[in-house]
DNA sequence: GTTAGCACTCTTTAGTTGTGAGTGCTAACT
DNA sequence: AGTTAGCACTCACAACTAAAGAGTGCTAAC
């Protein structure tokens, strides 16, 4: 639907008012807002054909208008100037996002927390995917009599580690053995692949070791495992309760929402655009048909890839907040990369 | 200050009904809870001189009496009924804490999370101290040509790993010289004393071996930091909404303060007792002062402990919120002994 | 196509009134 | 002296009314 170049700066005018005020806004505030010669009541001729062709609507009758989801819908796609950022805000994510050394979930959980800082909205992050993933390297580090630590080390570059304990006290057969099972079923294996039947028959296999070494074995399963899975980093719920105002009573709804993390998941994971704005209805929950996203992805490579987001009512600043969030989610990839290439 | 028997009961009632509905409770109502054969106008009178003394206090002339802090103290201290716990209950914390094979932190993480769900309360839990812990052991694992893992092993049973990356390709010579810094200046050493002072007299002391080992060594100081660090581990913030009521426009400053973990840190550290509750503004920070903390501490040696607690408005359940925080707190601390001690 | 003008709608705010819960006090009772 | 019935009093709360104000939609003229 093409709309009159006039429509659309009353469309533009009335949305950027509204996320800026909070308040409906009438055609006197728009004669002011807008360099145009006409008088109120054109304008208020052209509100009405765009509340007739859904793009505002009226909370009740003696009010001014409100943008209605294909109103924002209209102006993410068409109308909002796509901002370059601002220098000094580039340095301030920049700044933000300096820290090294660090693992890819610090990072990740760092940038859902300066994202929500920044942002003044709930932000989340996924780990990359780390799909087609394979096992490069096992190793087996004595820390007691009966305990070690397992180190898993991914072909994505990914480190995971976790304290096993043996029933018995660990002697350097048992370890040798461990090394030599190690080397014959994991080294290689997709991480997809090592599920309990693949162990149980690898059990199986061993005969009379078998006892011994299923501390180790299973470790191994739960460290392929955890480093399959995508973690959902949340920060800055709390910045719900600052649109009150817009959620009422459903900020716990929203809330208990976002900590679940699955559907965070699920969300972020469906959205194949580079990056992408999900308004109200359009978001397949309905914890947040009264919210809208702005979701930007990473690509560590071909296989590898994450999400970054941020949630907030739908009358989110879309025009500042967008290169905001790409920007962020750009250097983190890029942050991301390094971190596990190098070595 | 005592109260007459009579008065004790009306008090207990009163904060028993109070807790339940949340309404201020009136006199009529007090005959029916109380099997007491007095009329309404004698429990006036006692309602009376229990807020004259400061027990309790009326929102407004004609509503009923609430308790004050002081009078939530009394109750506290000295009507509540110990209360056994059900065998149910104990069951179901069981239950819920029945994970295996994870470090401290997630059992800490779990216990947040658990006692949060069922107390309908946000709950936090801190990691052990650690204090006069020494480091036991550090082994270096090598995952890739410039980049290892370093694992870190207290006296007290915590493991810490973090891989750090050289500046150069690795060697056999590269790997022996940092054992043999780890021998002379890291095993038995205070994790205290890991500061960045030691660091420097110590590279100054390796000559020119020290620009190769300086990320390796570094990355010992911040594990040792971090094996120091209690962390503070919150769960369910959003149940801070269910008291909306209670909280009205302040419930975002508490939420806030949830999050900062550092405060929460010193509130748990500086509770003597065993167990311990704090009523409002008992509180050293104005941020609690409409709210309550109940809050435990486990101990797994004599230098190694830390708490868990729940927050919740002033008018919360103690009577059968505190026996479930202790068996928790308990509980979680045999957990611990068990993981850390096992080796 | 645009505009001035005006009646109309509907929210918001303030003011009014009545109701009911609950108190505090007094005087009588045990 | 402690207890109780009785009653006047207070105050939040809800329901209602009135006035104000914002903004619209429509009509008729430009």
């Amino acid at each position: 639907m093409e709309l009159s170049q006039r429509k659309e700066k009353i469309l533009a005018a009335v949305v950027e008012h509204y996320i800026r005020t909070g308040e409906p806004v009438g055609s006197k505030t728009l004669l002011n807002a807008l360099d145009i010669s006409v008088s109120s009541a054109t304008i208020r001729n052209e509100m009405a054909e765009l509340a007739a062709l859904g793009y505002l609507e009226q909370p009740h009758t003696s009010a001014g208008r409100i943008p209605t989801n294909e109103g924002y819908r209209y102006y993410v796609d068409r109308l909002m100037g796509v901002r370059q950022l601002d220098e000094s805000v580039k340095r301030q994510i920049e700044a933000g996002m300096s820290i090294k050394n660090v693992s890819p979930e610090a990072i990740l959980a760092k940038a859902s927390e300066f994202l929500a800082d920044m942002t003044e909205c709930a932000a989340v992050s996924t780990t990359p995917s780390g799909e087609n993933a394979t096992i490069r390297r096992i190793e087996f580090v004595p820390v007691g009599t009966r305990t070690g630590m397992i180190v898993l080390l991914t072909s994505t570059g990914v480190i995971k580690s976790k304290v096993c304990r043996s029933d018995v006290d660990l002697n350097s057969s048992m370890i040798e053995k461990f090394y030599n099972i190690v080397k014959s079923s994991f080294i290689g294996v997709p991480l997809d692949d090592i599920d309990t039947a693949t162990l149980q028959t690898l059990v199986a296999s061993m005969g009379m070791d078998a006892l011994t070494m299923i501390p180790f074995v299973s470790a191994v399963s739960e460290l392929a495992q955890e480093a399959t899975r995508t973690m959902v980093m949340l920060g800055g719920q709390s910045n719900i309760l600052r649109y009150r105002e817009e959620y009422g009573t459903t900020a716990y709804e929203l809330m208990d929402f976002l900590r679940r993390g699955e559907p965070i998941s699920q969300l972020l994971a469906n959205s194949k655009e580079d990056l992408d704005v999900k308004i109200g209805g359009e978001n397949q929950f309905k914890q947040l048909e009264n919210s809208s996203v702005i979701m930007a992805h990473y690509n560590i490579d071909s296989d590898n890839r994450g999400s970054i987001g941020i949630i907030g009512p739908t009358r989110i600043d879309y025009a500042s907040l967008i290169p905001s969030v790409r920007y962020l989610t750009d250097l983190v990839g890029e942050l991301l990369t390094q971190t596990l290439n190098e070595d």
